[in-house]
DNA sequence: GTAATTCGTGGGTGCAGACCAATCATTGGT
DNA sequence: ACCAATGATTGGTCTGCACCCACGAATTAC
């Protein structure tokens, strides 16, 4: 029987981007979970490699998670000492949150993970196509309420 | 605070799928559940529209759904008449599914619902952007495994 | 004709994601 | 000095999704 899925629904771009998302995160999920991680573990330690110190407030806010949410990340990211918490003195409500040196390489190791998952996604596409794609996605991405 | 996310993972198409696709899906799952449906639901009808009266374990295939699930979707598609069970008189285990002139109507309604999600969610884009954008995403799902 | 297999069905489990309520320490306003 | 608001934390809930097991009816293999 032929399994080719239904063109009413690869005709939306919706469509599309719901089924190959979702195979894309499932299998940069996977991925993770053989290091015992999961997506918002990577997104914390990312956003600290790239802004620098955040209070935990802030990590919420830019990565649009719940707030309980990010301490249960952060606990376990300050097990293997990937992330450092520190009382903000200026306020000391405040937890003020970095990256250490040991997080900045287990990141390294999390981004090569991450291209592999998508060299093999994207291997249809040529490498200008691939970066149209991106540049594409970007712009959608950017505007996104989130 | 700055809430732009971070460009170690914009960098990423696998995040930017996760991520995009993610929120196409999600918006589109609120749509059809202003109306009591979800996702597969409209996957099914798309399916019968797309390629005719199937064999339960046939849509289960095509559609990479399990079996068991199946069940579910059509017991409720078929509480409003939109698809019909009869019973492959040559092989009298298997039940052919197929879809109703009622059926037919209601998938041309979700469509219009879709479009109108995309076109709030591909807003950044122009026409022939989004034509190319949907050209990338079929290739890529065309090889994925499912 | 009996055994093994297939198809649909029902009920139930497990997991991950997002969210919520209550609590405690701290702060800023007045 | 007091009260309202904020930040972090704990320990839950709720929802959707995918999957699994066991069963009965029907078919195919031997």
């Amino acid at each position: 029987m032929d399994e080719t899925a239904p063109p009413t629904l690869t005709a939306l771009t919706t469509y599309l981007l719901s089924r190959v998302g979702k195979t894309a995160r499932g299998r940069l999920a996977d991925r993770l979970a053989g290091r015992g991680l999961r997506l918002w573990h990577m997104a914390v330690l990312a956003a600290l490699a790239d802004f620098g110190p955040h209070a935990q407030r802030d990590l919420a806010a830019r990565l649009a998670i719940h707030a309980s949410d990010v301490v249960k990340v952060l606990d376990e990211l300050a097990v293997p000492n990937w992330v450092e918490r520190v009382r903000d003195p200026t306020d000391r409500r405040r937890i003020q949150v970095s990256l250490t040196a040991a997080g900045r390489i287990a990141l390294a190791e999390l981004e090569a993970d991450a291209r592999e998952v998508q060299d093999r996604l994207l291997e249809p596409l040529s490498a200008s196509e691939r970066s149209v794609l991106n540049q594409l996605l970007l712009r959608v991405h950017e505007q996104l309420p989130d």
